[in-house]
DNA sequence: ATTCATAATTATTGATGCAAAATTTTCACG
DNA sequence: CGTGAAAATTTTGCATCAATAATTATGAAT
């Protein structure tokens, strides 16, 4: 956590990324009202700023914003979750076909290292949970910064965080971990090989896995 | 433009489409700076709401913050012209083969129709460019409501307006009208003969064209 | 005359105050 | 005892005010 920024972020921003922990810590559930004056007071800051976090959250998808009613933690339908699903396999597997026809002999070197770290984080005597989490989330954004969009990294940025407000989405699913190591090996295996119809398919099938897994 | 609203939106919404409509008019070109006083003395509202309504078009990314600079309307780069028309090409061709294999026979009528206004917004007799162009958007964007996912439509709304900012976007541009139509045909006929690679590929180069036209 | 430093002006950012609206509570009447 | 209306409280939304930071202008010194 390097909290020593060059250039430092504004209150808002700062704001708005600590509601967002604690909206992923659950301390703020879906569906609670956000009261302004109450997290105002125990940030030690003004509404102001706080409102303007809000809306922040808001464009994310993270809060839902009612006329005259104030802002409320977004809750995640099945419908939802299905929604957000299909949008990141599509998303996702088109980055990865993107990748395996593009990136560099030493990119394709740096995903596997990356892979590697993930099957050792996947090891209960070398790894933990949490561990692998991160490591799964780093392969798969280092995936889209070398698919070269950042439009759609942003995107698929923004989904993963609603994804984070549903507690059985199973992008960070224990049960899951054995399973979900299986299939990033194949996808990467198709990206090494420079096989884009492989990739994405391999990532799709990975996204329809942690589908079912969810519900 | 009806101004009687059913639900009244809060004045920073308000403010939000004002400076939209501002920006895509060019009264706000591509990288100059937002004064914050004058606009607000323009509306003759308060900075508060003004500012949160920069807040949301930062989020759509219409414009960028610069910490103790203010707001500035956002520059698209040739790259970003291209990464969004891979974008919007990849989440839209997606959508016309769901909806041909999904929509039904009235919802397959109601796009035939639409393509029948668009026919004749195209005749210089019974039509008009501003008119085709927004028959053409609104037919996009129906299909993106046939398909389904409010997530990606969400995205296609964003990031079109970002091509908006673009004075080369093709998506509105005159010379393109025809050759549009013809394209428009094709991704008709491909979904209501209910063939969704046929559809995904017209809609793919329906974009390619684009993205040719415009640089 | 040019450069550097300091002062002044300008603009963003955050805090506070106030009014309007909505919700809740209380009290009266059926 | 329940229902409805009115008052009170709570909360949002907007405006104004104060402070911090940055840019520009001015002046002095080399």
């Amino acid at each position: 956590m390097s909290s020593l920024s060059l250039t430092p972020r504004a209150l808002y921003e700062e704001v708005a990324e600590l509601l967002r922990q604690r909206i992923f810590n659950r301390d703020l559930p879906p569906g609670s009202w956000i009261d302004e004056l109450r997290i105002a007071e125990e940030f030690g800051i003004s509404r102001t700023p706080l409102r303007e976090a809000l809306k922040v959250l808001a464009a994310e998808g993270l809060v839902t914003m009612k006329v005259r009613r104030g802002a409320y933690v977004t809750e995640v339908s099945e419908q939802d979750l299905h929604e957000v699903y299909e949008l990141l396999a599509l998303l996702e597997s088109d980055a990865a076909g993107v990748v395996s026809q593009r990136a560099t002999t030493s990119e394709l070197q740096e995903l596997a290292d990356l892979h590697q770290e993930l099957e050792r984080a996947a090891n209960p005597q070398t790894g933990s949970r949490e561990r692998f989490f991160e490591i799964n989330e780093a392969f798969h954004l280092r995936v889209l910064d070398l698919a070269g969009n950042r439009w759609r990294k942003q995107m698929v940025m923004d989904l993963r965080k609603v994804m984070k407000l549903n507690r059985h989405s199973s992008l960070f699913k224990t049960g899951r971990m054995t399973e979900s190591l299986h299939e990033h090996r194949a996808i990467l295996a198709a990206i090494q090989h420079r096989q884009p119809s492989e990739a994405v398919a391999a990532v799709q099938a990975h996204f329809a896995n942690g589908l079912n897994a969810a519900t």
